[in-house]
RNA sequence: GGGUCGGUAGCUCAGCCGGUAGAGCAGCGGACUUUUAAUCCGUUGGUCCCGAGUUCGAAUCUCGGCCGACCCA
């Protein structure tokens, strides 16, 4: 491909200069080289050599190869220093006619910020202490045709920084470690399943009934079975149908897609945890994402105890655990616990805050209907929300002591749900009437609602042990540990209007 | 969907009491062998988001629209 460049509709003059600078290299016949091979990290060699002094280095005379983006550029009429970034940091660079040469520092006198540069020299210190590579050899690698933004301010357009990442991570440092944390969590998290016994595996990401979860989900087509497929909206009764075949303790971190509107808290394509346990129960299932969470706050962030948002959040605590109604009753204390228990207080106190009533909703979902529209949002400190009502939760065991509720916990922390858990429903009989009674509830309206799924069913009545499940939303989880406001600044790529 | 704020040079921003546009960075030319957001001198660069209106005259005022951020639902 060295064929004349087709020109781009916003090509400016500082475009057309560098590529004037790119067809002379070309001319020259060695452009776009790929025969440079990197020996040192710029950030490495911080790490081992910047206690040494200015001396220490002159005698030790350490050669280093380093290659990476140009970010600053300082000329002078007989030496030039530079600023050179890597993935594991910035390193400056020093190039003078003695060392280098002066055809050398010419052509670095050319090149541009954002210029790909290998350089090959020995490590010293400048007068005022900074660990520096003296250049005896600089090539350009890659030459950058677009201007990078401001150096000093960096990108600050929120919406340039999620359209163009790539120049959010070249320009921000905090951008760049947000998503080194992400990675070190999730990292954290497998780890964590690991060790405690957990399979991780990977089921379908296009599900012919889409399931496991109340949500819209995006429709697609596969051509040569001519069959509509759905992306899915979770992976759990794909991880459960493995524990009726005998994996007992799995895990899966993946994609889920749900077709609704974008938000600060909500990507239509994010990120889930999913684990499974057989023979253990929720309560069980609540130790363990406590565990799980702190540990991840340990491995990434290497405390319990930080800011978000600038407010404390202590995860070091133990989570409080409050039924649906106690926890109405605590930041409410207005209502009763005989007004929360009665239904058609509930519809009128809904309607007053503007709430869609359905007919389907019982008590025990205009419970929950109530409890989402005042109080969940005021969870600030970790809280578990236990024994949610089985009519909202129609893949959740039954409480023996009440049939009315499920074995079910959400966890919430700053007002927001980070995980969702319960002893699983595995009463094939009982599972089939709660599919019925979902694809009454998607008759009646509630375009949410469950469809029935035959070979769960079939998958159930084959045994499923006794199990407890649990979802943790790792897009969530990294926004708390990275003391990020929006969803967006997680995730590399978020969902945007089209430009 | 409602409210608030914003859209000006490649980037970061000023200009908004109406008089046809500025700074810093980047670029280009020059000086400079330890600078570090290098410095100094000179200089190129604009659909002031779009459209209509008011006006002798609009980046600026009015209306409508588009896009974005934040808050609320």
């Amino acid at each position: 491909m060295t064929d004349v460049p087709t020109p781009t509709l916003d090509e400016n003059h500082l475009i057309a200069e560098r590529r004037e600078k790119l067809r002379e290299w070309r001319a020259s016949g060695k452009a776009f080289p790929n025969d440079f091979s990197r020996e040192n990290f710029a950030g490495r060699l911080d790490e081992l050599y910047n206690t040494k002094s200015k001396e220490e280095l002159e005698s030790a005379q350490i050669s280093v190869k380093v290659a990476g983006r140009l970010m600053l550029k300082r000329v002078m009429g007989k030496a030039a220093f530079g600023t050179i970034q890597d993935m594991s940091g910035r390193i400056q660079i020093f190039i003078s006619i003695n060392d280098a040469g002066e055809e050398a520092l010419n052509a670095y006198k050319g090149w541009d910020l954002g210029d790909i540069l290998g350089v090959t020299g020995v490590l010293m210190k400048t007068n005022t202490g900074e660990l520096s590579i003296k250049a005896a050899e600089i090539r350009l690698l890659t030459k950058s045709l677009r201007p990078l933004p401001e150096k000093f301010h960096g990108l600050t357009d929120q919406e340039q920084k999620y359209r163009q990442r790539y120049l959010d991570l070249i320009t921000n440092e905090g951008s760049r470690m947000t998503f080194v944390a992400r990675s070190r969590m999730t990292q954290a998290i497998r780890n964590y399943m690991n060790h405690h016994g957990f399979l991780e595996v990977e089921t379908p990401m296009m599900h012919p009934i889409p399931g496991g979860a109340a949500a819209k989900p995006f429709k697609t087509h596969h051509n040569a079975l001519d069959m509509e497929l759905f992306l899915r909206i979770a992976p759990e009764l794909y991880l459960k149908r493995l524990v009726v075949g005998g994996f007992e303790k799995v895990f899966e971190i993946n994609r889920n897609f749900r077709n609704e509107g974008l938000s600060p808290r909500h990507n239509p394509e994010f990120t889930m945890m999913e684990f499974y346990e057989a023979y253990a129960d929720y309560r069980k299932l609540m130790d363990f994402t406590e565990g799980l969470l702190r540990h991840s706050a340990r491995e990434a962030l290497g405390t319990e105890v930080f800011q978000y948002q600038g407010r404390e959040l202590d995860l070091s605590k133990p989570f409080a655990r409050l039924t649906v109604i106690e926890a109405i009753h605590q930041y409410h204390p207005g209502y009763s616990y005989v007004q929360l228990n009665d239904p058609d207080w509930l519809k009128e106190k809904l309607k007053a805050l503007d709430f869609k009533v359905l007919p389907t909703m019982n008590v025990g979902a205009l419970q929950f209907a109530l409890f989402e529209e005042t109080t969940e949002a005021e969870l600030w400190e970790p809280t578990f929300i236990v024994d949610y009502p089985a009519e909202v939760s129609p893949l959740a065991r039954r409480s023996d002591s009440d049939p009315s509720v499920t074995e079910r916990f959400e966890l919430f922390i700053v007002g927001r749900e980070i995980a969702n858990g319960f002893s699983e429903l595995n009463d094939p009989e009982d599972q089939a009437a709660r599919f019925l009674e979902q694809a009454k509830a998607k008759e009646a309206g509630d375009e949410e609602a469950m469809f029935y799924d035959a070979d769960y069913i079939r998958a159930l009545e084959y045994g499923l042990p006794p199990t407890g499940g649990c979802g943790v939303g790792i897009d969530r989880l990294v926004m708390l540990l990275t003391d990020a406001p929006s969803i967006r600044d997680v995730i590399l790529f978020p969902q945007m209007r089209p430009e």
